[in-house]
DNA sequence: AGCACGCCGACT
DNA sequence: GTCGGCGTGCTC
């Protein structure tokens, strides 16, 4: 039996089935969708088991080391989705297998030193190295001797050294230890002296199982010792079990029970409930205001989904997946739910992972790569805030979670729901084309209307003499909730800012000797970062320009901001959420609830309170500088402005008291700010259209982008233009192709960086082309630095 | 990606 | 003369 096997090198030339033989010993296990580790050249490596067949066109194919999984953990149709992923975004198979994976199943394969003989026949250096042991890793090795580490050259070729291959894995099953009774016919005696080990007998004893030796020792009081001699009396013993870890930390969920659905809810449910019973794949764009009810909606069709004994995955972006929103679903399904987000450690992913694999739960809630769950009933793909970027990935494989959730949709004949009030240009447009189903939402559950929203035109201000970064409208409102006690939240955004150092006499800006790009200020340290190649520099005294020291931060954080209101309300209490003060674990839930219990006035942050919140005495949302993510030179950024307004502007008036909305903008008159006063989404979508097909930008347009980066500028820009030349030439007439131009940040790490976009509405020799430009110039690089990033439908053209 | 093989400069 | 620099090519 020959098994074919994609191999863990994301390389061009290894972008390819290899065939192995699979040894008898290994037949039971050897089944497509296992991981193998097989011998590639002289090491040993791990990859994926992709197919069985009889024969292989190869002469000498070795067999497989080993299997590593007793069952396999990619299904046929993830395997297949797979292979789809790679020629969709072209990027290597590996890389496809790997992202639809924990990371603690990718094992690595450590490359050691294995001593044969007496050590004293070793030349001295080695001899230190070992220093008594019969194994050291090549790393350590290479560590130690470094340029030196020709002397294992010798001792290899006598067969004095070996050197040899061991897989770790890192998929750490938790184990916890437990303690039990070891039942005796008489209780022991204990002496007066051992009066502690009484008492932990006596504990241990009155549980009805097996205790977590952690909590006999919290309960007693004990110490270990005292533990240690109970075991070593016989009178107790001690055992491993296996334990998921528990993101939630267990805490207790009040269940809650379906709601009553509106008549405008219920109306949208109907074609779902169909869908979901006949089994149909159907793409619905599910367009709801904020507060209409939508959760409610995705909660109801998972339980149809469940009761058919079906599995669902909800997504949402990655920002949103707040305790809040995991605790709803966990309320509602209860051990059913697995939660699958970023800021899990790789251990508590893979549990969560293997709940998934080994059936034990029904719904995944999660961020991007939950699409990727391995269910295999699916019922249902929900994908919360469509509009949101993060469902990009921006790293290979660059895949869009719509089109993977279309694709298992498809195979699984599931229905998949694209939720959101403010619908991506693509997707609206789409469904207004019908090729996605359009459901509607246009009340709010609770009948309150939407708040108002007032523009205020900070050019004015200035005109006016306040140089202040609130207006006086802001001003005043934020004084009136201070005295009405009433709550503030003050939306700052920080995209398109950031605290930048320049000097105020030459106008000299630090930036980042590898990358292209002004360094950071972070007070913590009072130093200088690049957030790309994380160089870290103290902050300096004086201009390295022109000497002078009147060197300065600028920018509009965060932090800034609380000191003004510090200064011009000292009475508020203010919570500051920004990346800042919600790092440590939790912390995010603690300021949130702190809130909610009013022990703040205003509540500031960046993008990480524009969703979710949902406090009752909120009547006043400040955004502070609405437009600072309009000027960014990308076609989005008027739907993003739009979006983001809309989104934050839903913070306000959520129960019974009314919500305003005070918008500080320099540029008021632009659309994307004035039509959040109306939340008139639909003229919004009419004039954005427009703009878009004036610039051949999607959805009118498909776009590609090309990125070469290398370390010579000379051979970047000499590639870049070849590529552009073969893409004019094999592309067909309709096709622009736009560059080769500089990179908006023209060099990361050294390297600098060239690209090139594409712009197409068909063109069936695209992937071709890009294959044959990958293989290229990839294959033959003469310059092995040479890199070339494709991103098809990209999101951000840095 | 690694790792080996192989062909040219500065050293004992 | 050799050691070792890294360019080239292969991995079932």
């Amino acid at each position: 039996m020959i098994g074919r096997v994609i191999v863990d090198v994301p390389a061009a030339q290894t972008d390819r089935l290899f065939d192995y033989l699979i040894p008898t010993e290994w037949q039971a296990f050897a089944k497509p969708g296992v991981r193998v580790i097989v011998p590639f050249g002289p090491r040993r490596i791990q990859g994926f088991l992709i197919e069985l067949v009889e024969l292989s066109e190869f002469e000498k194919v070795k067999p497989i080391a080993e299997v590593l999984d007793p069952l396999p953990i990619l299904s046929p149709e993830l395997l297949e989705l797979g292979e789809w992923l790679a020629t969709s975004t072209v990027c290597y198979r590996v890389s496809a297998y790997q992202a639809m994976l924990p990371a603690a199943l990718k094992s690595k394969v450590s490359k050691q030193l294995v001593l044969q003989v007496d050590p004293a026949m070793l030349p001295l250096p080695l001899q230190t190295l070992f220093s008594g042991r019969t194994v050291v890793a090549w790393d350590e090795a290479k560590k130690a001797l470094k340029k030196a580490i020709t002397v294992v050259k010798e001792p290899l070729d006598q067969e004095w050294l070996s050197i040899s291959y061991e897989t770790k894995e890192h998929t750490r099953v938790k184990k916890v230890k437990y303690v039990e009774i070891i039942p005796t016919n008489e209780d022991p005696v204990f002496s007066k002296r051992a009066e502690k080990q009484e008492r932990v007998f006596t504990y241990i004893k009155g549980q009805e199982a097996s205790v977590p030796v952690n909590s006999v020792l919290k309960q007693t009081g004990a110490s270990r010792a005292t533990l240690k001699s109970l075991l070593d009396k016989g009178l107790i013993q001690e055992f491993e079990k296996e334990v998921y870890r528990d993101p939630l930390q267990a805490e207790d969920i009040q269940r809650s029970e379906p709601l009553v659905l509106t008549d405008a809810q219920a109306r949208v449910m109907e074609p779902v409930a169909k869908a979901i019973a006949e089994e149909q794949h159907q793409m619905m764009l599910l367009h709801g205001l904020t507060g209409s009810g939508k959760t409610e909606l995705y909660l109801q069709a998972i339980s149809a989904v469940l009761a058919k004994n079906q599995e669902a995955i909800m997504l949402v972006p990655e920002i949103s997946l707040t305790p809040q929103m995991v605790t709803r679903f966990k309320a509602r399904f209860g051990e059913l739910v697995a939660i699958m987000h970023s800021g899990l450690s790789n251990g508590e992913k893979y549990d969560e992972w293997r709940k998934i694999h080994r059936k034990e739960v029904k719904v995944v809630v999660g961020a991007r790569s939950a699409v990727f769950a391995p269910f295999t009933n699916i019922g249902i793909i929900i994908i919360d805030e469509e509009h949101e970027t993060s469902y990009k990935q921006e790293e290979t494989p660059r895949y869009h979670t719509r089109d993977v959730a279309q694709y298992r949709g498809e195979r699984h004949r599931a229905p998949v729901i694209l939720g959101s009030a403010t619908p991506s240009i693509e997707s609206y447009a789409r469904a207004k084309k019908g090729v996605y189903q359009l459901l509607s939402l246009t009340e709010r559950v609770n009948g309150r209307p939407l708040p108002d929203v007032e523009v205020v035109d900070m050019r004015q201000e200035l005109r006016n003499g306040n140089r202040s970064m609130f207006s006086l409208a802001l001003t005043e409102a934020i004084r009136d909730r201070l005295e009405k006690k009433q709550q503030t939240v003050l939306f700052l955004n920080r995209r398109g800012y950031s605290t930048f150092v320049m000097c105020r006499d030459c106008g000299y800006v630090a930036s980042c000797n590898h990358c292209d790009i002004s360094y950071t200020y972070h007070r913590k340290g009072n130093s200088l970062k690049c957030h790309y190649c994380g160089d870290e520099q103290p902050m300096p005294e004086t201009c390295s320009e022109c000497g002078s020291d009147h060197i300065r931060f600028f920018g509009s954080g965060t932090q800034k901001v609380e000191e003004e209101l510090a200064k011009q309300f000292p009475e508020a209490r203010v919570i500051r959420m920004d990346v800042d003060t919600t790092r440590k674990k939790g912390a995010h839930k603690q300021l949130l609830d702190a809130f909610g219990q009013g022990k703040a006035d205003i509540l500031l942050g960046t993008q990480m309170i524009a969703k979710g919140l949902d406090f009752p005495k909120i009547t006043l949302v400040g955004v502070l500088a609405a437009d600072s993510m309009l000027h960014i030179p990308d076609f989005r950024s008027a739907e993003r402005t739009f979006q983001l307004l809309e989104q934050v502007a839903g913070r306000a008036g959520r129960d019974v008291l009314h919500g305003e909305v005070l918008v500080q903008s320099y540029t008021p008159e632009h659309y994307s700010i004035q039509l959040v006063k109306e939340h008139d989404y639909e003229q919004f979508v009419a004039k954005e259209m427009q703009s878009r097909k004036i610039g051949g930008y999607p959805p009118y347009y498909f776009m590609a982008l090309l990125t070469i980066s290398d370390t010579e500028l000379a051979s970047v820009m000499q590639t870049s233009q070849k590529i552009t030349r073969f893409l004019k030439e094999s592309l067909s007439d309709k096709a622009i192709v736009l560059g080769p131009s500089v990179s908006p940040i023209a060099r990361i790490k050294d390297r600098y960086r060239y690209q090139c976009v594409i712009k197409y509405r068909q063109e069936p020799k695209l992937h071709e082309t890009l294959d044959a430009i990958m293989n290229h110039y990839l294959r033959d690089a003469t310059n092995k630095k040479l890199a070339i990033s494709m991103d098809l439908h990209p999101y951000f053209f840095m």
